[in-house]
DNA sequence: CAACTTCTTAACAATTTCTTTATGCCCGTT
DNA sequence: AACGGGCATAAAGAAATTGTTAAGAAGTTG
C-alpha cells in the first residue's frame, strides 16, 4: 500500500548507474533506469516516474532532444546530470525545460537535496494512498474519507476501524485482531465495543446497513471491507 | 499591464552586489537590493518580489535565519548565491526552502537562466497563489484576506495560522504538527494557545463559529480547511 | 511615555466522544 | 413455537476534548 516515491535514471555509463542508484535507495525511492534514451523516453511514457534524472551524453540520441521529446507532454521534474560543466550547456538545458542541472563530480547529499527541491516543487512528492470501492473514498494522505463525493465525518475510533480494514481491504479481521489493533491487548475478548463502533460506522457510510455494501460481517469470525477498486 | 519582474538582492558585498544588478538590468529585470538581512526581510514583506537572490553571508544575521524567516510566510523563489561550495551548508539551505544554490565565482547566464527556472516553477509551480471557497479568499502573494469580497484583518499569528491550513486544504493537520510550524517544537502539547488563535480566526470569519463552513475540528487529531474550489 | 494592538495564560462553559447497559432481531436447533 | 447464540441498535451518563471569555503581560507605534 505504501508506494514509494519513483525516480527514472536515464544514464549509459555503468558505474554512475550503480552509483546513483545505491544513493538513491538508501533515501527510500524505487528506481528504474534507462541505457539509452530511447528506453528512457519509453520508460518515462510507461511508468509515470515522479522524476526524472538525465544524463546528456547518451549513445543513441542527443540528450537535448531527449529533454525536449519528454518536455513535450510531460511535467515530470527533470534534473539534469552531466559531466560537461559548460555555460551555454547549462543554459541551454535550463531554458529547454529542465528543472536543475548538477555537475559531475557531485556531492552525493546535495544530489538529493536537489531532488527533494525538485519534488517539492512538483508537489507530486507523495503519491497519495487511496481506498476506493462503489461510492466510498479514503484519501489515507488527507485523512479524509467522502461517500458520493461528500465528506463524511468520522470520529477517532471510527476512523481507524474503517482504515484498518481498508488496509487489508477483501481480508476477513477476526474481532481479537481488531480489539487489539485499536483497544490494546486487554481489550480482547470485549467485542461488545466494536459492535458498538461498527454500527456507527455503517450508520454513517451505508445506505441500509442491515444490507452493508462495504463492511461485511462474517458471522463468528470477524469483519471485513469491500476489495479495492484501484490498479 | 506587463509590469517589470521584480527580484530583491540581499548581498553586503558592493561589487557582487553591482555585478548581479548590471546583469538582471540587462535582462530587464527591476531590482531591489538590501545589504543586511533585517532590511532584506523588510523588502520582501514591503515590496512583494518576484524572486529572492540570497547571499548568505550577511553582516547582521546569519543568512539561514533570513531564509528561515522568509519562508515562515512567503513562498516567492529564493535563489542562495554563495561563495561558500560544502556539501553541507548546500543541503541545508535546500532543505531548508532555497529552490536553488549557485556557488560564486558563477557563470553570468547560467545565474539567469536559473532565474528563469525559479520564475517558472512559481508561476506554473504546485501551492496556487489564491486560496478559493464560498466566499473566503486568500491571495498569498498580496498577503491579504477577503469575506465576501471585504478585506479581513488577521494579526501575523493568525495569519500564518490559516495560511499554513490553506496551503494543505483538505487535508488534517495534526495539533503538533502546527504548533511545531508556528511556535517551534518546544511548544508542542500546548493545545490550548491553539485553540484561543482558533476561536479568533472562527470569529472573523465564521457567520457562526460553533457551525464552521471553513475550518473544522477533527476531534483528537486537528485542524482542516475546506478544500481549495480554484482549477 | 502613552495609547494601542497582540499574545499568552487560566478558568469555566459547551460539545463531542466513549463506554456501558438494555433491548430487539435473525437464524438455526430442539 | 420456544429457546439460545450471535449480532445490531438505541440511549444515557461519564469522560475527554474543545471553545469562549477575560485579564494581565508583552510588544508596537506615534
Amino acid at each position: 500500500m505504501s508506494a514509494k516515491i519513483h525516480i527514472l535514471l536515464i544514464e549509459d555509463e555503468k558505474s554512475s548507474c550503480a552509483y546513483i542508484a545505491t544513493l538513491l535507495a538508501r533515501d527510500g525511492y524505487q528506481i528504474t533506469s534507462a541505457k539509452t534514451g530511447k528506453e528512457g523516453l519509453s520508460l518515462a511514457a510507461s511508468r509515470c516516474p515522479n522524476l526524472v534524472l538525465l544524463d546528456l551524453g547518451l549513445p543513441d540520441m542527443d540528450g537535448f532532444q531527449v529533454l525536449e521529446q519528454l518536455r513535450g507532454w510531460s511535467h515530470v521534474p527533470i534534473i539534469i546530470v552531466s559531466a560537461c560543466n559548460e555555460e551555454q550547456e547549462k543554459v541551454k538545458a535550463l531554458d529547454s525545460g529542465a528543472d536543475d542541472y548538477v555537475t559531475k563530480p557531485f556531492y552525493p547529499n546535495e544530489l538529493t537535496a536537489r531532488i527533494r527541491t525538485a519534488l517539492r516543487h512538483s508537489r507530486s512528492g507523495a503519491p497519495s494512498q487511496i481506498y476506493r470501492a462503489l461510492n466510498l473514498e479514503i484519501n489515507f494522505d488527507r485523512r479524509s474519507i467522502h461517500l458520493n463525493g461528500v465528506q463524511i465525518h468520522l470520529t477517532q475510533i471510527e476512523y481507524q476501524l474503517l482504515t484498518l480494514l481498508a488496509e487489508n481491504a477483501g481480508r476477513v479481521l477476526t474481532y481479537n485482531a481488531i480489539l487489539r489493533h485499536i483497544w490494546g491487548p486487554y481489550a480482547e475478548e470485549n467485542n461488545q465495543i466494536l459492535r458498538v463502533n461498527m454500527a456507527n460506522i455503517r450508520r454513517k457510510i451505508e445506505k441500509n446497513p442491515a444490507q452493508p455494501q462495504y463492511v461485511f460481517t462474517e458471522v463468528g469470525v470477524g469483519y471485513r471491507i469491500r476489495e479495492n477498486e484501484n490498479g
